[in-house]
DNA sequence: CTGAAAGCGCTTACAG
DNA sequence: CTGAAAGCGCTTACAG
């Protein structure tokens, strides 16, 4: 069950099979009528040129890596949606392998994209060590980050991300407009630079404006559970007669957050109001409706797929952060009587 | 900027580039001397094998291509992810793109896949006509079907799914023994066969009960929108005076419906009980809690694989259709006083 | 135990 | 305008 290959049509036209290559090339050089009379045989025979063959001549494969932690994550679903419609668009076909947030893994995924030769790889939620990333250094595979988790900068490489901190300062000023002095945050161990700064960001602008920071808790999870259950169970360690409103570290964990307030009967924004980070569909359809610090899902992966293009193509780049926007909805209201200092 | 290749590593190692092969390989006729050195040659170079170059002798590419309609789909997103854990444990590298719910993009993709010769093709939400199905047939691919939107199955080739007949009458069940007797089935024209027949299901069943078929509507939209807001606008044209019971074509649109209802004071699931399909992640957390047919959704994943690699190995296989169960949560409660017969 | 040779399916510089 | 040759980086049957 051999398929068919140039040889086979260059024998059924009476060229070489050189000839035959040019000619599916589209090279000028080769008559009209042998082309013509080649092609034909090609539909005839049903050919599809072996991508292989041609990368391994080329040494080229076209083809790029995506790995993220985990592909059911619906922020990371936009994402991938973004990386596939840019990679589709240029004739890139894409690798996607899960790393499920284990550094060791993300390297493992990433020597199998190397032996598969891909032009280039990206790596979201990168937490790749030194020993790691020297390990990516030698191997010289354009690479870029999206929204890296590592707690510096990886020099030589390329990057695009969010700026976490400004997120983190929006939520801070909306809840401190509308008089809330008691809050907490709920953050995420599995993405600690993004949460660290999400975190620091909100912390950093309260106290700037005069809130101590007794005043603003901070409640992780070592637990590797998802991450409505995670909200869920961190809101249930709530004293809510000590907070007025939550910052959480994505819209999966303020819904979790919402379900579980909604379930004790707190009322959600009168006596607590709620702001999540991401704006993931859902987050349009909670009751009430989600504020939350959106990002550019799509838009990330567009971009970051878009910077490693030019990065093939050998053209200049420079890193991108993109800013996050804050989104207003029902969840979040000014703080209950009696509570502003 | 060459890659180091086995040329290079025989060179120093003063061998033929057989030999290095060969003990790269483990090939136990290379004396176990000549054998590490080869081996740390190897490693000192930092040499990585070329499986470009080995696929192209092979024949075979250790490759497999998913093709899904869309990746963010929380439902996708964890049928992805089934396939992923189970390609990637059998050292297949798996190519993902999304075909928005088009056939002609369905076949694009398909051929795509094959120009890089993987080894199998898994297809989600198929819709491919006979014309694509005689070109996939004579692609030869190894190809199994995953939740086929085609109006017949596909002889010739492998398919898993779920029992979407099935899933009507489990919800038709469970609602008619509420005492549910003015039904609403909202469906989902993206995806056509599953659609008809959870929809055909539940019908049959409650007409196999004495439930006249004018009690038994029927709500399709157009709209090529995400499911919730779909399912959002779809409730939104409800006469909710003609109707004590939603059963939905799947989660996402059950719970844009349920938001709708609650934006508009109507009690789930005192004045109205609504079931989901799917039992996504949010179904858990919604208020109140999304009473749903759930689908094994990673087990999807993993057994289309895992019949794929059946293929692949040779190995007799047959096609697997999964059960639904019910899943009772909040949202389905007895109808109201006064509606039941 | 090891090497020389052929070949997987292509592309392209070099001749003519 | 077309062909013969070399080569991309491997594997493996055939000799020795």
């Amino acid at each position: 069950m051999r398929r068919v290959s140039i040889e086979d049509i260059a024998r059924q036209a009476q060229v070489s099979h050189s000839t035959v290559s040019r000619a599916l090339r589209g090279n000028k050089r080769i008559s009209l009528a042998v082309r013509t009379q080649i092609l034909q045989i090609a539909t005839e025979l049903g050919y599809t040129p072996n991508a292989i063959a041609q990368s391994l001549q080329q040494r080229q494969t076209n083809t790029i890596g995506l790995v993220v932690a985990d592909v059911a994550d619906p922020f990371w679903g936009e994402v991938v949606k973004g990386v596939e419609a840019v990679s589709m668009h240029n004739q890139k076909a894409l690798f996607l392998s899960a790393s499920q947030y284990e550094p060791s893994r993300q390297l493992a995924v990433i020597e199998v994209f190397h032996q598969r030769r891909v032009d280039g790889i990206i790596v979201g939620d990168s937490q790749l060590g030194d020993a790691q990333i020297t390990r990516l250094a030698r191997i010289k595979v354009p690479t870029v980050f999206l929204n890296s988790q590592a707690d510096h900068a990886y020099p030589g490489f390329h990057a695009v991300g969010i700026d976490n901190y400004a997120g983190g300062v929006l939520a801070a000023q909306h809840l401190w407009a509308l008089g809330h002095r008691q809050v907490a945050y709920l953050g995420s161990t599995k993405r600690p630079a993004s949460n660290h700064l999400r975190g620091l960001g909100f912390a950093d602008t309260l106290r700037g404006y005069g809130l101590p920071t007794s005043a603003i808790m901070t409640h992780h999870s070592p637990s590797l559970a998802e991450d409505l259950r995670i909200g869920y169970e961190l809101a249930s360690t709530l004293d809510f007669t000590q907070v007025t409103a939550l910052f959480c570290y994505n819209d999966s964990i303020a819904l979790g957050a919402l379900t579980y307030c909604r379930s004790v009967g707190i009322a959600v924004p009168q006596q607590l109001s709620i702001v999540g980070f991401d704006d993931v569909a859902m987050a349009q359809f909670s009751m009430p409706a989600l504020t939350t610090i959106a990002q550019p899902k799509v838009a990330l992966g567009e971009t970051a797929m878009h910077l490693l293009l030019a990065v093939l193509a050998g053209q200049p780049t420079i890193d991108t952060i993109l800013t996050p926007t804050l989104v207003v909805r029902q969840s979040s209201a000014p703080a209950p009587k009696g509570t502003a200092q």
